[in-house]
This record gives C-alpha cells, structure tokens and sequence, in this order.
DNA sequence: GTCTATACTCCGATAGAC
DNA sequence: GTCTATCGGAGTATAGAC
C-alpha cells in the first residue's frame, strides 16, 4: 500500500513539474502574462479541467514557477562563489553565474524581477528563497570589506543599491535590446565581469 | 468648407489623444500586455467597432503610444538639460529628468524600455526620437569629455554600457520594487543624483 | 463616424458522471 | 484523475445600415 502511494506521489510530482515545464514554454512564446492554463493543458495531452487537479488557479502555476526560478536562481550564485574565498573573487564569479543563470531563463526571470502579471503577488513562501539571495551578497559583500578589498562604504545603503543596480541594469539592457545574443557577445553582458572591478572604483580601501 | 474640415480634423486629433489616454489608463490598471481596445471603447462611450474608426489595429495604439512615449521622453531629457553647460552638469540634470518622467510615466516606459508585448515592435517612425535620445547623452558625455570632467574612456563602449546601465538599473530596480515611493525616497531613485559622481570616479580625467 | 449584428476564437473555472 | 458539458465572460475584427 505505501508502494503504490509512494508511487502515485511520484508520479503526481513528475506530472506537477511536467505543467511547469510546458507552462515556462508557453510564457516564452506568449510574455509572460500571456500563460493560458487551457494552452498548457492542450499541450500535456488532457482537458483544461483536469488540470485543476494539480493547480487550483493560474495565480498557483505563477507563485509555483515565481518560487523554483528563486530556489534555481539561489542555487546558481552559491554555486558559482562555490570553492572561492569569500569576497571580491567570490562575488564576481557569483555575479556572472547569476547572470548567466537569468539570460538562460527570461521568461522566469521576468517574472521574479519584473513583476510583470497584474494582481500576481508571491506567496511569503515562493518569495523566501530571494531574502536568502539577498543574504548570500550581502556576506559576500562584508567579507570583501573585512578583506580589505572594498571600503567599509560599500556596504552603506548607498553601495547596496549601486551594486544591485548595476547587475540589474545590465540584465534588463541586455533582455530588453539584445536577448538573444550569447553572453560573451552580448553589449551589455560581456561587462559583466567588470563590476567588481567599477565596486572597487567606487569604494576603494583604506 | 476649410473651416469645417479643419474642425473636424482637430476634433478627429482630439479623439485620438483621448484613446491614448484612456489606454494608458487601463494599461496602468491591467498591465502593459493587458490592454484591451474594447475596454478602451467602453471607457470612451463608444462601441468597440467605432474604435476602429481611429486605430485599424491594436498594435497601431501601441506603435502611437511608443511614439507619444518616446517623444515625451526625448523632450523631457532636453528640458533637463536646457540652460546648463554642455557637460557633467547639464548630464546630471538630463538622467534626473529622465528618471523623474519614467517614475512619473511607469506603463509608458515600460512600453518604451521593458517590450512586454509579444509581436509588438514599433515602426521605425515611433522609434524614431529613442535615437535621438541616445544621440543627446552621447553629446554630453563628448562634451564632459573635452573639459576635462571625465576621461576619454568614458566614450568607449564599456562606459556606454556602463553609463546606460547605471540609470537604467536604478530605475528598473525602483519600478520593480517600490514602484509608488517617492522620487527623493525611492530606495534606489533617491541614488540618481550620484551617478555623475560613479561616473567619474569611473573614468578619472586625465 | 456611429451603430447593430455577427463571426470567430479564446479564457478561467465549476459540476458532476465515470 | 480523467472526462463532458457548461457557465459566463472576454477579446479582435469585419460587414453593412444609417
């Protein structure tokens, strides 16, 4: 009996990620505030109302992808700091995997940065993994001031938003004017490894 | 009989200025994406095929839209810089400006700068004055350039993309996250005024 | 330039049989 | 957990009378 539950459940969560799957498709294609639950239905291959068996709206297929794009999106600036001193070296590479990880995935990243859908408000916990994103910058930040590699002013509310600024402006250059350009190529992108770079002009040590 | 027609085409010009208030009424209230001719018809006392009268399409309001933007856009970085000495100074009153028109004019920048209409892309004429609007930034950096505010590098293509990305982080950060603060409080437009001071210690002269 | 009527497609969501 | 049937509504756009 716990067999075949344990399978159903299995199964349950294999088709859950399927909706998903299709559901990231479909925003791609249509913007992201232009996801239709009867499309992604069609394209599992059941009814629309079926579908109401695994999401009781389509705010729930939103706050679903709003929280796995924050978990993936979490995961790839810890691991790209992964193996690296905490400080600048780490929040270069975390900054560049980060960005990499949003070129990769648009139609999720507008929905986490850009809020793009009306009336769609995360839920406290889809949101939880983006405080923790907050956090992860936030150390590396003070561990490059306690290495001497930036000036204490960088973590001021002043260096907080500049820094955030900066790779947020370079993103939304890059997805707005030039989305499918490679990384290296992109006109905006290919700066992104001189950031650390512009942190230190601007709050140099000592 | 040119009496007659001329009323009528100012009346006609009257008609169509208000569809595009109306419209940015409802993208304000339904998301960019979210706009619909019939509502916009409705608002307006009319039946929705009347519309059709004034715009053949519902890209034809966007593309008017972008254009209107665009225009407003162009002109409030002049103003901001009129009167000020080609330079850091005039280039320090013409982002402020510019950041203060975006703040004001969220649905339409986001038409303008953010494209979250899928198939919409603006005819070359609506286009048009974002040329112009690069072209005045690329003056004032010239100009600071040759007296002695900032390196020639600031020119270069790195400092274009850094330049542009500087404001348009700020502002993309501030319309994400706090979108009804106040310019002066905005956790990130309250940082406007420091860019030309980023710049500079960016690209030191001499 | 306004209307009615209409063609056509689509949506989110629910009820209830199986 | 799938389906059919349905509610109740939306939308863009065109044809043609007035």
């Amino acid at each position: 009996m716990a067999d075949t539950s344990d399978r159903r459940a299995r199964r349950r969560a294999q088709t859950l990620e399927e909706i998903l799957d299709l559901a990231l498709d479909l925003m791609a294609e249509e913007g992201v505030a232009g996801l239709s639950l009867s499309a992604a239905a069609r394209r599992l291959g059941i009814r629309p109302p079926s579908l109401y068996k695994y999401f009781p709206s389509r705010h729930a297929v939103y706050d679903a992808l709003f929280e796995r794009g924050q978990r993936a999106y979490l995961e790839a600036v810890r691991r790209g700091a992964a193996g690296r001193e905490p400080g600048l070296a780490a929040m270069a590479a975390s900054l560049e995997a980060g960005a990499r990880w949003v070129m990769a995935n648009q139609a999720l990243a507008q929905l986490m940065f850009w809020r793009p859908v009306p009336g769609f408000e995360p839920s406290a916990r889809a949101y939880a993994p983006a405080l923790a994103v907050h956090d992860h910058f936030t150390a590396l930040t003070a561990a490059a001031i306690e290495r001497g590699e930036l000036h204490p002013d960088a973590a001021s509310e002043e260096g907080q938003a500049l820094g955030s600024s900066l790779i947020a402006g370079l993103l939304s250059q890059q997805l707005s004017n030039e989305p499918d350009a490679a990384f290296e190529e992109g006109r905006f992108t290919r700066w992104v490894a001189r950031l650390p770079g512009v942190l230190v002009a601007l709050y140099p040590p000592r």
